[in-house]
DNA sequence: AATGAATGAGGGTTCATTCAT
DNA sequence: GATGAATGAACCCTCATTCAT
């Protein structure tokens, strides 16, 4: 029982694991089933015992992964013991910035496929990954003494203008590297915040 | 000489419009060359007469579109008499996301495939359109007596942050429908600029 | 062990009962053996315990579900007292035509199905089913006082010709509604009783 | 153009006709499409150039070897010069079930296939065989001199229980061979006839 | 320049069957 | 006896691309 649950959980580990690296090397569109069974050393049949289609592989790979980062941010920023909420937001970013500039093939994997209704459903507010985003994120702003406008919105923003100008930057250094951009985001990012004060 | 010239044209043209009509329908996975030089009735071999492949008609598309809607909008803000740099931007992007929300799947093409890349290539210093953006987008700034830190980093990072939540807004109304975040987005492009000024 | 083997008749009786509700629905080539052993509520492999193959189990249905509709056909003409070989199997075909027309599933399976071969080795002579239909058949014949030509032969053209004219006319209406049909079809199979008599 | 053309119909004949051996062969579920086009020396994309589907070859199929089998019958009996309704009719059948003796697996493939829904629309009122079925059906029952209840019904009578009981005594001489039943079958014919003339 | 018939590799998906538990 | 995870061959179908006309 614990034997036979233990091999599935590696099996669908095997496959999660090797359709990530295909997806990030050479793009969703270009990797086919049969890429991942075959490199995953399991059987076609068994790819559909686990996921639906690709697409479904796909979304479980960005919640997983996007919490990963997430959860590394966070504790790094527990460690550091920032307080205020502006800094403790600049923080998280710059650790998330730097996260994923050391690994620009799930920067690119991420960018692509996270959606804000994804981010919502699937890390947000989800019991399917084993950290809860919505505590820390509501913790954050209660204890900051702070109120917002529309807290929801200014996350929204926060969130798709560092998503956006990260990829370009990261991955193309274009309009200017990542290290240019950051000082100009995060002002940026203080800016919003300050904006929407209450 | 010159009709056949012009039945090229007339050629290119129906494969133009029935590949963005296709795209915006159907998706451009969903849309293979057969399904376009059929609509657009010309032989499947002439379609390798004037594109490459699929990608090759969709850069081509988005250059196309993209500059349609950026000349709507500045001529309207010229109609308007709108003066003042943040007045202007805003005008701008007040006057695109209106286009946008009129023209979903317009929105959908040229959201998910416009990046900056595209942008600045194919929009702001190719020839390949008829109007000169790049001239339009400095004479804005020359004319506006204010100057900023760097003011690509600035366009660039209200192009992302425009184009990002817009996208989710619009399509989706989550997390707010755009008509609420508007209020929000225009004040944030604003402390945004300010403060970049020098 | 009378549990057990209750336990195993169970099994069968709801392979059975779902395969026929499967068949009936969707038909036999678009019904895997999953589909059975899924709504039917046992594993995949204790379908090979019981069956041999899936035409295993619809060679055991026909034999099942045409048994009952003959039985039934049967027991009503002894309720109502018929006499005289024609009329008796004029009633016949009257009440299996009418169980049939209600029951348009049973008939698209048993018509697609039943075969002279099956229809003899399943249903005549088989003990397989517990009503001995050789019997009625033969009794019937030999208490009419009148003899025939070649009974067997008499009895295959009006099954053939019954069955084959009331798929049509029952599914499809084509060419004409049961209800039209059945003055002629009686008619002539009580011509063709006639015609083989001695 | 003459030459395309030509190189088209060949193509097409070269996959009737392989599909024809292979479903008389092996059966149409055993067949797959890889199967057709191997042994017809094509490319397997090549078959959707000119079938829908499997089931598109087969109908085709189906009202082609029908087509055939009417035409020999029917010409056999005008080289015969048989005069008189019954009579015709008679050689008719008779022709036809000697021609499928002759041919089981078109027996089989035809009985297993023919429905009157398929004679009707595609033999008997299409003019997609290059021959008249509607028009000889007519002028026969015209020219007998003698009117009929229903001539529809009796047309579809017959051919049930011709087909029906034939195609059993054909292929497995079960209940009778068909030399045995012919007999029966034909003095059958004529009492269902002479039971519906007006 | 324009055509469109032909290609065939490769896609996603299904499913009867096996066998270790 | 019962299970159900795993298999992998086989299925149908698509489609970008070529090339003789």
């Amino acid at each position: 029982m614990g034997k036979i649950d233990n091999n599935k959980k590696q099996k669908e580990d095997a496959l999660l694991n090797t359709a990530f690296d295909l997806f990030t090397k050479q793009g969703i569109h270009k990797t086919s089933i049969s890429d991942i069974v075959n490199q995953a050393g399991v059987a076609k049949g068994t790819f559909y015992l686990y996921f639906k289609d690709k697409y479904d592989i796909r979304n479980k790979l960005i919640a997983k992964k996007a919490s990963q980062v997430f959860r590394l941010a966070d504790s790094a920023m527990h460690q550091a013991g920032i307080a205020g909420l502006e800094d403790q937001v600049i923080f998280l970013i710059d650790n998330i910035v730097d996260q994923l500039t050391e690994n620009k093939s799930l920067l690119n994997f991420i960018s692509k496929n996270l959606s804000w209704g994804i981010f919502k459903n699937e890390l947000l507010y989800s019991g399917a990954t084993d950290i809860d985003f919505y505590n820390i994120y509501s913790s954050i702003f209660e204890h900051s003494g702070k109120t917002y406008k529309n807290p929801e919105i200014l996350v929204f923003m926060i969130i798709e203008l560092v998503n956006s100008t990260c990829f370009s930057c990261i991955l193309y250094e274009d309009p200017v590297p990542v290290k240019e951009l950051k000082p100009y985001l995060f002002e940026s990012v203080r800016q919003l915040m300050k904006g929407m004060e209450t």
